[in-house]
Parts: structure tokens; sequence; C-alpha cells
DNA sequence: ATTGACTTCCAAAACGTTTTGGATTATACT
DNA sequence: AGTATAATCCAAAACGTTTTGGAAGTCAAT
């Protein structure tokens, strides 16, 4: 039997289903019909082929099978980042309920990273939905106009969204109600006697910064509190975003005495720099952001936020893929989950009458 | 438009090579070979195939193409925790650095996760070498008397392992020089004063774990400091894990002056238990991590630790993975790097001589 | 006219499964 | 004895590529 390969390469040698059914001495229909189960094969043969596929280690190839069923048994995960961000605790949990609803039902996750609108996230969809990557996709971050999903939608590829979209295309998705989250954190502030509140919106174009942005703006007018024009500026979602908010914000010399973020990453971001500014969060300022990322519980100070149960989002999310892809149409298609409100220290307490 | 196909299943209508072939007018293999830029194949000729290809919207199905190759073009990288934690930021870092390399040159990355040492387990690395899932490994966390890296090199499955191993397998791997880590730590509490360091360790059987300990004993007795047997207990490495650490580290009325923990996460936990019981973090107690987690510089108060480029030791192994099974047996295959001290606020300043 | 070299093309095999559409034999019923 | 019925089995096709091993044609040199 000699040596083994010379160059790097693996040349598989493994025992297809010829060699088993060869050593079986059967043929190769019966011998995948009988680890396939199927009753027309006799009990005693059965048992042999499953013994022999045990003894020669025999392990069917799974991109022959794939080939031949038309389908891969694969979902696809497109992130929608810059510079591939897996760091990001936004898209670990989310990943983790997608991957964990997935292995149950024994998908594999693929999974990879494009900029946002940019022309290789398109190729990667395309490919996606060509190629036979996947059997089904997983589409985050919403946008206004989403190409993605007008595209998805017009080749009638399987996929579910999580959050909608302002065109009338009719797909599944689910969405927590980011505009009730907003207005939760508003009520609270308010409530704690704050009435000059910026907020650092998430970059144009997302749909759950369009709903948290007008969750913003009609609880403060329902509550007929002002809004200066400087009060509300965009960030890029990330830390460093959101300390660049916080100069912004403060070289405006607006005299805000909250601050709400389009998320939790900006709000930390917001809160260090506050600190190196010598601000004391919670006694001189408030602080809140979005998601309740787990970091959120360990900040200095916590941090208050809305928790959106992204772990559960992501399984959701998934479970529903499946089930279309199993051919079962029932179901909601449209999920809708409600965020909750998580106090803690970067709220400060009651603001005194005379300092609002 | 109109309803959607009744089953839930998407039958691709994807245009084939052999569609494409018969519309330009030639054979299937032609076809292939002007798509693939081979010279036997007349310059107008494979215009005409490309223009064909484009118009008609050709995606060649990856699944026959491996078939054929024989190769998946895919990496495999299976997580070992206990319920799948891809929200741990060990493993997103890690994961951020293997995709982003894998992606690169043009591999995909296949993400699963299993208990360690469980049946699933090794049932995953069985296939994954025999099925042709995957055309390589990446191995991490590696264990005293590692199982799946014994079947890997059994099986000669390409594979590049994050980690050592005590046997005297030989393998390629990338690490990084745990014990000179904790060597920092030590070294940095005791010019701080400590003279009572407990530890925090890895649960038995990783390897990481065996090199870190050594490393605080090593060092403790080589400055002739005292460990007491209760000093140094087990933690699981997560955050609760290291909260209940804590309780048992206090329970003993041990008076330490300072915690080294054997990650973060488990670091996170005992500074907030230690809150919870009253205790100053930095002030009335040091304590320290391992792996600088993005986290670590947010929490309160932010944390000492060992930097572990972990984004960066991903990258290095895939790199080194993908260069294995390109052919290319050059390069070093055993890599080493040496990690760094990052003192935060969790260290406190020097403590008076009264109180040591 | 033959030979050789070169260019351009293609039919058929191969990759390893699953599925299709019978074929064969045994068993039971008229 | 003849005919359904059921129980087992299998050869061949199919999935969509790439690769192999020529074939056919052109051109130039002999």
């Amino acid at each position: 039997m000699g040596d083994r390969q010379g160059s790097g390469t693996y040349r598989g040698m493994s025992v297809t289903l010829k060699d088993l059914a060869k050593h079986v001495g059967v043929s190769v229909t019966t011998a995948s019909r009988a680890l396939a189960g199927y009753d027309d094969v006799a009990e005693e043969t059965r048992q042999r082929v499953q013994e022999a596929a045990e003894e020669l280690g025999y392990y069917p190839n799974i991109t022959a099978r794939r080939l031949q069923k038309q389908r891969s048994e694969t979902l696809g995960f497109i992130m929608p980042t810059a510079d591939p961000r897996y760091g990001d605790p936004f898209f670990s949990e989310l990943i983790a309920g997608i991957g964990n609803e997935a292995a149950k039902h024994e998908y594999d996750l693929l999974v990879s990273t494009h900029s946002p609108d940019s022309p290789e996230e398109k190729a990667a969809y395309e490919r996606a939905t060509r190629g036979g990557w996947v059997d089904g996709l997983i589409v985050v971050r919403t946008r206004e106009n989403d190409a993605r999903i007008q595209l998805l939608c017009q080749q009638k590829f399987p996929f579910v969204a999580f959050g909608r979209t302002d065109d009338d295309l009719e797909f599944p998705y689910v969405d927590e109600d980011s505009k009730a989250g907003i207005q939760q954190l508003v009520n609270h502030f308010i409530e704690l006697g704050h009435r000059r509140i910026g907020y650092i919106a998430p970059p144009k174009g997302l749909m759950f910064g369009v709903y948290r942005k007008r969750g913003f703006f009609e609880t403060m007018s329902s509550h007929a509190l002002p809004i200066e024009e400087e009060w509300v500026i965009e960030g890029d979602m990330t830390q460093r975003g959101g300390a660049e908010a916080a100069d912004r914000l403060l070289a405006a010399n607006s005299s805000l005495s909250a601050i709400i973020c389009g998320n939790d990453l900006m709000a930390i971001g917001v809160m260090n720099r506050l600190r190196q500014k010598g601000l004391s969060v919670g006694l001189d300022i408030a602080v809140a952001g979005f998601d309740d990322i787990p970091l959120a519980a360990y900040t200095s100070p916590t941090l208050t936020t809305v928790r959106q149960p992204l772990y559960e989002i992501g399984r959701q999310t998934c479970a529903m893929l499946i089930k279309m892809l199993s051919g079962q149409t029932a179901g909601e298609v449209h999920v809708m989950l409600t965020p909750q409100l998580i106090v803690r220290d970067s709220s400060g307490s009651i603001i005194p009458e005379s300092r609002r």
C-alpha cells in the first residue's frame, strides 16, 4: 500500500457506496436504499449492508448527495458590515440564534460579510440565488428600498428577513417594534424629569433607524417637548462613532440632560467620551442605548437600554425559513416582537425641578 | 405578481451549462473551457460564450463543480462549547479572523458547535473528514490527550490547531505563549505590592489552562511567594462561573489582595460579584483577566488583562491551513505569539507597605 | 502528396449519490 | 394450471460540472 500523497492535498481515499455494495454483494441501488431505510429491501440485507458500512467506515459523500437531491441543506447569512465585524455583539447573538436553530434541523450555516449596498454584496446574493450555494437566505438590517429584498422577491428565492421594508413587497419577516422601544425610553427619561433629550440616530437608509427616529419624534412631540435641530445627529453604530457623536453633541453646547443612542455600541462610546470630558454619566447626564447586548450590564455605569431579544429573533427567523423550505407554508409569516425597557445606572435618578 | 409556487421548495429554474452551450451552438466542453479561460478555445468563441453567459444569467452550479473537483472549497470550524455560544467574544473574534482570511481566498467557512469530548463532537469530526464536508479543519482549545487531533493526524486530514498538545504528535499550530502571559500578570501584581494572589484556573484538560497555571505557580515561587491550597480554584470560563468562583474564594476567608482569572469573562463575573458584596475592585482587591476581549476596556472598572490577539490568531491559523491546502508545504508550521500586558483600572494602585 | 505541428473543437467518462421503472422470484388465491 | 400480489432486487438515468483523449481542420515544410 505504499505511501501517501506527495502534495499537500488530501485525496480522500474514502470508501464509496460502490465499494460498499461490492463488498456486500448487492447493487449500489440496494445499498443506498438499505441505508436510507426503504422497505423494499429485506431486513436481513439491510443489516448486512449496515454492518458492512460500519466495518468499512462508509460515509456518504455529501456533495454527491446534494447534487442529486438538488438542495444544499445549507442556509446563508450575509452580514452587512463594512469590515467584517463578527465581533459586533449584535451579530454574534443573532448568529447564535440562527446557528442553533439551523443545527437543530440539520442545516448548515454559511456566513459571509459584505459592505451594505456594495457590488460585492449584490454579487454574493446573485451567486447565492443562482449557484445553489444555499437553500435559503436570512436577510438582516433591512433598508429603505432594499435591493436585496427586491432581488430575492423577483427571483422567488426563499428567505426570511429580520426587519420590514417601506416598499410594498410581500415577504416573510420577523421584526421588533423599534418605535415602541424608543417610546419606552423617551417616556422613561421624561418621567425622570428630562426635557432636553438628544438622539443619535442610526445611519440613514436603515429601516429600524426610520422606526426608531419616528418613535423619538412622535413621543417627544406627544409630550410637547421641543427638539432643537442639533440635538439629533447621526452615528455609524460603532463605539467610535458614538464617541464622535458625543463630541458633536457637546460642541453644539446644547446643554442636553439626556442622550438616547440608536444602539448600545454607540451608547458605550458616548459614555466613555463623556467620562473623558469629566462628566459623570447618570449624575450629570443620562444615557441610554438600544439592543441590550450582553456588554450593557457590565459597562461603567451599567447601561439603560431596550432589550431586543436578538438570540430569540435569530432563532425565530431561522425557524420560519426552515419551515418554508420544508414545504409547510402554514404559520405566521409576519412576526412582531415588543422590546422591553431595561433601566440601569446610566439613567441616573430623578432630576430636581430646579435643574430641568 | 401572482402567487408563489405551491410547494415551499424552490426549484431552481437556473440555466445550466448545457443550456448555455446549446444556445451558443458549441459543446458543453467548449462552453466550460471557454469560461474557464483555457487557451484551446478560439478567442471569438470565448467571447460569444461569455456574452451568452451574461445574457442568460448563467451561474455554475457549485455543487456539481465540487463533486467533480473533489474539493468543497470550504473550511470547517467546530466550536467546542456546551451550548453553542457564538456570543462568547473569544469565539466571535476568532471567527472574525478565520472568516475574513477564508473569504479572502474564496473559501467558505462552515461553523458548528459541539460539547467538548462529546460523542457528537467526535461524530462531527468523523463526518467532516470522511464525508467531504470540508477541505480542512481548524481546531481550537486544544486539550490534553486531544482525541480530535489524534483522529485528524491518523486520518491525515488537513488541519491547523490553535494551541499545542502534550502528546508527541507532530502537527501545524498557532499558539500564544500563555505561560509568559500569566507571568507578566503576576509580576505586575507583585510590583504593585501584592503578596496574596488567587488564581481561577480554566477547567482541567485544556492545554492553555495547563500553561497558564504553570506560569502562575512558577512565577509565584520564583518570587518566593506562598500559595495556599484554597487560593487556586477552577472556573468554567463563563461570567457565572467567575461569580461562583469569587464566592468560593471569599468563603475561604482567604484575605486575598488580588485575583487573576483564566479569562476575561470570568474576571467580569468576579468583579460583579465582588461589587455586589460591597468590595471595591481596584481599591479593596485587584482583579485581572486574560484575552483582552473588546468588552474588557468597557467594564466597570476597566479590566487589567493580557492581550491575546484573537483576530490575528484566527487569521494566521486560517492562512496556514489554506497554504497547506494549496499544496505549498513551505512556511512555518509552528507559530508562537507573545501576549501583551494591558494595565487598566482593576489593577488598582500600589498597596501601602502596611496593608501587604 | 505526405508529414508534422498547431489550432479548435467535442463525445464520453468521471465525480458519488438517489430515483425511476421495471425484472425476478416466491406466495397465495382462483 | 393460471393469475394476481407482494417482496426483493437491480440497471440505467439523472444531477451539472470538469477532464480526458482524441478528431478534424488548417497551414507550412518537405
